[in-house]
DNA sequence: GGACGCACCGTCCCGCTCGGACGGTCCGAG
DNA sequence: CTCGGACCGTCCGAGCGGGACGGTGCGTCC
């Protein structure tokens, strides 16, 4: 196995590398579209990117470029079997971070305290109606696929997607209706009303 | 008043503007301790942003710096009343983007198919530990504050934190335990089984 | 059937982001 | 006084982000 140069392989990387693993060759655009409607909902990657990124693991050996000489100029890469080793192993090695939401909708929450009190209403209401909206896009989803995740193992992720959303709308609803207290009793009633196993990690300083 | 140089104000610059409008005049590694156990959380700011920002703000008139003269050097900096205004503007303007979750986890999760199946299964392991340590820090924090949200309107994002947390971790849970169709039942129990309203967004090819 | 219009596709650019390395400062212990 | 370690600030280089721009192919209309 011919050495490979070391690059940083960065969260965007392997989506390239994963996205040519599971459709076979392609090109940025084709992975543009495919990153689109799939894990583009959840985490944005900017086009330019799925131009530039291939380049970097071609370089690094992980894929190969296939350039089209005639017509319109368009490159196919295909994955090579050190980019599906690089890939196998990021899946398997444990997870280094924890997520992050970027909402700025939390972020005008959090400082809802300058602005005047019925920013939060409107904020709430806002929130609720766009979340409603990307909950009837996913299960609209889920329907076309069947309800059995064994027919798609890639819906999987749809089903993270939706109890995300599904938590979010209840927390900006019961927001709304001034009503946290019942928020926190019906997750009691999902969950017991226990903090679950509490490793004694001290919470630092507010 | 005075006219303010147009600049792009990104979610870091409301967060810098936010901060020394809740907390008064601050140095940047004020900031980065605030940040750091408050909208840190859910949303990583590298620590070198929070000292250029600033520095950007005040170009744009919304911070005003005074610089210490004896000892460390050090840059103290409050909020103008065009500061404030902006601050409060961003916040009763509606939302522009829908959030995002970067989650490396839900990445691999997606990718699932190339890797070994029992990859799956420790990766829920890791992220049901990881959630749940979690919960157990702000659960900690809910309980030195008081349940009572009214104390501090800083700690409802908490409670927003706290129920993607556990939405979160159910989804893992229930992933672990081979159980999705249970996590969708007990979703219905909460929410009711329809699709909430449902605008006819269609969605799109997959 | 040429000219036009528009969707499709690729590249470039520039400012910001990111994280880590590095260096200075303060304070307590030895 | 000196040393060490926590505290604090700056710098740098690679990567990200998103928008402008330009080319390509195809259908349409005169």
């Amino acid at each position: 196995m011919p050495s490979v140069p070391d690059v940083r392989l960065s969260p965007t990387s392997y989506v390239v590398l994963g996205m040519i693993a599971l459709r076979g060759p392609s090109t940025p655009y084709d992975l543009k579209r495919a990153v689109g409607h799939s894990v583009g909902y959840f985490w944005h990657f900017p086009h330019a990117q799925l131009y530039s990124e291939p380049e970097r693991l071609t370089d690094a050996g992980l894929l190969t470029c296939e350039s089209e000489t005639s017509g319109r100029r368009r490159k196919t890469y295909s994955i090579t079997p050190e980019g599906r080793a690089a890939l196998e192993a990021w899946i398997a090695e444990p997870s280094d971070s924890h997520f992050q939401i970027r909402d700025p909708a939390e972020l005008k929450l959090f400082f809802n305290e300058v602005g005047n009190p019925d920013d939060v209403t409107r904020l709430a209401g806002q929130q609720i109606a766009r979340h409603e909206e990307r909950i009837a896009l996913y299960e609209g989803m889920v329907e076309r696929f069947g309800p059995d995740p064994a027919d798609n193992p890639r819906l999987i992720t749809l089903e993270l997607g939706l109890e995300v959303e599904y938590a979010t709308l209840r927390f900006w609803r019961a927001l709304a209706a001034g009503d946290l207290a019942g928020l926190r009793k019906r997750r009691d009633l999902l969950d017991g009303p226990d903090v679950p196993d509490g490793t004694d990690t001290r919470p630092d300083q507010a």
